[in-house]
DNA sequence: GGAAGGTATGGAAACGTTTCCATCGTGAGG
DNA sequence: CCTCACGATGGAAACGTTTCCATACCTTCC
């Protein structure tokens, strides 16, 4: 049946007759049990609720399936225990590779288990500790680039909006990015507005912060939910989106072109990193040579959107000059070309 | 080590002893291949880049994880020849159940083989045949549900907005609900409008339609996304929604109601029905009591929104009204409390 | 006609579990 | 002191593959 060693035309017959009566299919885990590969391959992420998880497993799946892998998923929820616990089940379960999301690759035990075990493995909007390779949006450089773009809008009061600010530290690194680039522009360090699970109060919480900031003129939330929440806070709070408020995303989620006034955002692509991923683990268990990673400039854009317009006197003629803090210095801002050459390098 | 059997403590101290030392772990393959069960649920749904199926994952793998059941998900990408591929090797990998979206459950040979083989299973977002179980929204139901809406708010010419339209058996069964539904509340069989994968030129699109079908008041997108598609389409078009033409979407995505308008719509539970299809699954794995699947009117409920408003003078005084198609005859419209005691009997 | 070579087929071992059975030693009771 | 019973331990079988090896048969050539 598996073409193996010599057999005569009329055997085969036979074998083919007695697999097409009886539906005949061989047991892969016989199969995995003697050649110790599974043909699976684990890919643990926290939720794909979000459309960033689920599109880069989608794109890790579409990489594996064409070439015979199917994947076992597992959603941890955000809890590091389910994670630790889900791993070593996958390892038991003889995966021949992990794409893989963790709360914190410094210092998650499962990480350290898989290393132990070899499993080929690539991480996926991690960091890379060293010895790991990794699938993930430069945070920090993305979040620079947003303060690049409120500092070619001429912004210079800034706030920084986080969910989940402790627990992952993606948004930990988007935070000192901006800070970083706020700083590196001229602009005063952003004031951070935390928020937990609930976000039922962000009016109420946006409302005291503006007061407590006064000056503010541009947030940039740390994914796109969060912005188009705080649009809507905005608005509750009477304050005109972007008249009154430029706001900034992240993640570049489809529906941040269709609202009103478009979101600005950084653009990424997760589909894409999932996908090379997959591709990483599949390199290692053949052996071939690794994709090569993108450059941290290559893992986002920004996209414009009415959400963040100049802070100039010809954007609105309204009062909302008197709003900009008359501490600010026009000479310390730099020209968008400037600002351009100081990115890119 | 798996407390089979007596043993002494020294003995297995000493077994410990050397667990923890070699990092031992028991194969779980060697351990399918002795009891013929995997721990493991085979779930397959078209896309994950879709929230609805992503979300109703989640809600199977929220069910099967804590009950010790990992996920194999296989997005076939709307392919049946990949749907059928990757069941026949679940099956071969011996899966201990199956939670599945298929193209077509009427015809699919992957659900008879399935049967054939008497895999545990259970069908989600299909209307099942017999002998099969499924969770399900009821489309034909809710898409009567919007018709009843849109009479309610004295709307006699409708559109009915869909993608795919043929391929898929749910967008078919929208529009022979609101069709029925639309007849049943004496408003005009609604005009269909049929898009294929690239909705770029849905503006012209529209356009046309509402030229070839004038006095059209209301659209009933089959999905949220091409609502908010139409929105947009309207707004190039020079259209005010919901002033010039009021449209209502399926699914009831968070963003729906973000957005401005806000998206009248019918909201689902995909992960209710996730969750729901993977207890049952697990109650014939387990031998226990199957649990209720939800009646045709739990499925779903409407959502009012901004994006649907009375067709009468006080909405608008634009001369809208005289848009109105003056063939509607007032006196055939059912107030809302009628309405709403023939839909709840 | 016999030997050699090639083809066709059947059988053993190993992968890692679990379940069942046999053996062995020890303590208690007659 | 012997036997019985029980607790502790070791060993065999089976699950379904694949790889390797041995056997048997047929053909061909010398």
């Amino acid at each position: 049946m598996n073409n193996t060693g010599p057999a005569s035309a009329e055997m085969r017959d036979r074998v083919m007759a007695a697999v097409n009566e009886l539906d005949f299919q061989f047991s892969e885990v016989g199969r995995s049990l003697q050649s110790s590969t599974t043909r699976t391959i684990g890919c643990v992420v926290p939720s794909i609720a979000n459309p960033v998880y689920a599109d880069a497993v989608q794109g890790a799946q579409d990489v594996f399936l064409p070439a015979g892998y199917q994947t076992l998923l597992i959603c941890t929820n955000y809890d590091a225990e389910i994670e630790t616990q889900a791993i070593r089940t996958l390892i038991a379960k003889h995966v021949d590779g992990l794409v893989l999301t963790v709360s914190d690759p410094e210092t998650s035990e499962a990480l350290a288990f898989i290393e132990s075990r070899q499993v080929p493995h690539c991480l996926l909007f991690n960091m890379a500790p060293t010895n790991h390779t990794s699938w993930s949006v430069h945070d920090q450089a993305a979040a620079g680039r947003v303060a690049d773009a409120f500092a070619e809008n001429n912004h210079e009061r800034t706030g920084f909006l986080a969910l989940k600010f402790l627990s992952s530290d993606r948004a930990r690194q988007r935070y000192n990015g901006f800070v970083e680039g706020c700083a590196r522009n001229g602009m005063r360090k952003p004031a951070l507005l935390e928020i937990d699970e609930s976000n039922e109060d962000l009016t109420d919480l946006l409302g005291a912060f503006l007061q407590d900031n006064p000056g503010i003129t541009g947030i940039f939330a740390s994914n796109d939910f969060l912005a188009l929440a705080a649009i809507r806070s905005a608005c509750e709070l009477s304050l005109d989106v972007p008249g009154d408020l430029s706001i900034v995303g992240f993640d570049g989620i489809g529906f941040g072109s269709m609202v009103m006034p478009s979101l600005a955002t950084i653009v990424t692509d997760p589909r894409m990193l999932g996908g090379g991923a997959g591709e990483t683990v599949l390199s290692m268990i053949n052996g071939t040579a690794a994709p090569q990673t993108p450059s941290p400039d290559q893992t986002f854009h920004f996209r414009a959107g009415g959400s963040l317009v100049p802070l100039v006197a010809e954007s609105k003629d309204d009062g909302k000059v008197a709003a900009f803090p008359p501490s600010s210095n026009p000479t310390r801002k730099i020209s968008k070309s400037n600002r351009r050459d100081q990115n890119e390098t």
